[in-house]
DNA sequence: GTAGATATTGAGAGCGCTCTCAAATTCTTG
DNA sequence: CAAGAATTTGAGAGCGCTCTCAATATCTAC
């Protein structure tokens, strides 16, 4: 089947290109008899316009790109970035933008394709999971005037200029531990992770809850781990070392991997051992006992992400959004 | 910083704009000296061509689409998906493709924009997951004159004129099954899926294992489950009542969800009842004790998928490729 | 019914690239 | 060193759309 042309849908239709085109932009000021002459034809015809030419000369695109930099190997372990891009695609669906999927799993796959990306003009905006404290990818595209919006806080260095979208992970963790200690905890463990951002807010929420009770934080009672369930069970298990009452895990994934430590140890959670997750995925309901997690509104990060970023490229750049997800309280979660 | 053109370029590097062209498009004929000049030039500006002109012009925009039709909510609770997804975003930005990604979650959002996919010329082949057996979305593309591939075994009617990329499933289950069996198992039960191809593929290679041995397909000892966790645990529980002594499952999911009913039910694995799944996670190893799997190259599909698009693409459509990835034998994972 | 205002349409000039074709340059070879 | 062959370069015509501007059609009010 020949792809049809503007020009040749006007033929059909009996008016000009121009026309056609106003009909299709949703312009106003064309006579209604024709107008629906001409959305026929298109229907009947199936006609698409051509998304290059429009394009050049319009010079916006409607693709998004999205951008994990960074991404270790194993990271897809952890439901987090999956349900971040199905929650993006559908945002990206509802309003007409495809979204273009920039993975790099190494330092030179991001160089290699990042110049592309910003200077081709290929794209009109960016969504960046700037989740490493080392990652300098935002701050390469700040040079090009490309917009974007990061998920995730940015380091406070450059918090003013950029647009985030973000859960509140201080309060959440907040949230967390202070569930702990109303519960009459006290010794209470951390399972916190390194280099990134989101694990300083937790770690920092955490610090705060028990300050806020003038309860000491026992460094000895911190260890770290990455955000896999692997991780998170050795971690517990050199934790349970120092016989800790209550844990508040950065993660679900790795929580469940310290229920596991502490089930191979011979003690139940939660009767010797609480623990909190920190997440909402599916996987939290699946534990035994279910895990109590604080509430994280992964998938409407995304969806706030594709928003904000059509606003900017809409209106203005400047100023830049802050926007916070609330987190729930922690709670059991109900099984799947 | 303003975006640059090739005319200007040329202007300074002090030749036309073909040439400039012709340079970045590696054509030969061009003197040493003179390419050198203009790549010179092109590096220190950091020149980027524009892709919807190029797009334009020679109407081919250097993008794949990657569908996944009919997904459901909780598809992603399988990190299958995921693996897939980054397996192809390496291959497209190794080999200068861009992947579009797009995620139906249900009809009407695939209605709406498929029609945009095939017909703007916005893509120049499609990679699409077909895994449900109602998925109507290879059969309505057929139509168009876009390259495509499916990860996954298309319906018989269609496999001669479709490019597929898929696991051996059968084999992959006959692996599974004659393990078992080999074990000294008899009554061996399977944790199976409904209405995908691969779960039909799997549980042909099942029967033909029994039957190759002339062990009896018990029918009872056959429990249907969706991918995830929590269906697997359900459906191991019913079998549970009829007392198998090893199951295959049809996921990695699944079989954690077995051995979490097994366990549940204070019997032990291997121990009382073996368990073999079939994925190669993440996943798997992090089970206790680790899980028994067949390993599928799930990576190399997607790798496997980019490159027959780009075949595709690059010589001619026809005829159909089909590839089948070969499984490894079933075997305990690592700890992670 | 007509002038003036307003609504509707079409023509034309790009957007920045590729690709063909012809011109200009360089290389052979007798 | 000239003539022909081969190599290298540039000019020009699109690709299919958007958008401005001018032309035409329609409407308003007197």
């Amino acid at each position: 089947m020949k792809r049809l042309t503007l020009e040749e849908i006007g033929q059909i239709a009996g008016v000009s290109r121009s026309t056609v085109s106003r009909v299709i932009n949703g312009h106003p000021n064309i006579r209604p008899a024709v107008r629906q002459r001409v959305e026929d034809v298109i229907r009947q015809t199936g006609y698409q316009p051509n998304s290059a030419a429009r394009s050049l000369a319009s010079s916006q695109s409607r693709v998004f790109g999205l951008v994990m930099p960074s991404l270790m190997q194993s990271a897809f372990a952890d439901p987090y970035y999956p349900m971040v891009i199905q929650a993006i695609s559908h945002a990206c669906n509802h309003h007409d933008y495809t979204p273009a999927l920039f993975l790099f799993q190494t330092l030179e796959e991001e160089e290699k394709t990042s110049q592309r990306i910003v200077a081709s003009g290929m794209i009109d905006g960016l969504i960046v999971t700037a989740d490493t404290i080392e990652s300098t990818f935002v701050s390469k595209i700040q040079q090009y005037d490309i917009p974007f919006v990061q998920i995730g806080r940015p380091l406070q260095s450059s918090i003013a200029e950029i647009s985030y979208v973000d859960v509140d992970n201080e309060a959440g963790a907040y949230l967390a531990a202070s569930h702990l200690i109303q519960l009459g905890y006290r010794r209470i463990g951390q399972l916190a992770t390194a280099h990134n951002i989101a694990g300083a807010h937790r770690d920092a929420g955490f610090r705060q809850a028990l300050a806020d009770r003038s309860l000491p934080v026992d460094e000895s009672l911190i260890e770290v781990s990455d955000f896999s369930e692997a991780g998170g069970y050795d971690a517990m298990r050199a934790l349970l070392e120092r016989g800790p009452e209550a844990v508040f895990a950065h993660s679900d994934a790795i929580a469940l991997g310290a229920i596991r430590a502490i089930r191979d140890r011979g003690l139940k959670t939660p009767n010797d051992i609480a623990v909190v997750g920190f997440d909402d995925m599916p996987l939290a309901a699946s534990a035994d006992p279910p895990l109590t997690t604080v509430r994280q509104p992964i998938y409407r990060t995304g969806t706030l992400a594709v928003e904000t970023l059509i606003d900017i490229v809409k209106t203005s750049p400047a100023p830049a959004r802050h926007i916070a997800c609330r987190v729930g309280h922690p709670r059991q979660q109900r099984r799947g």
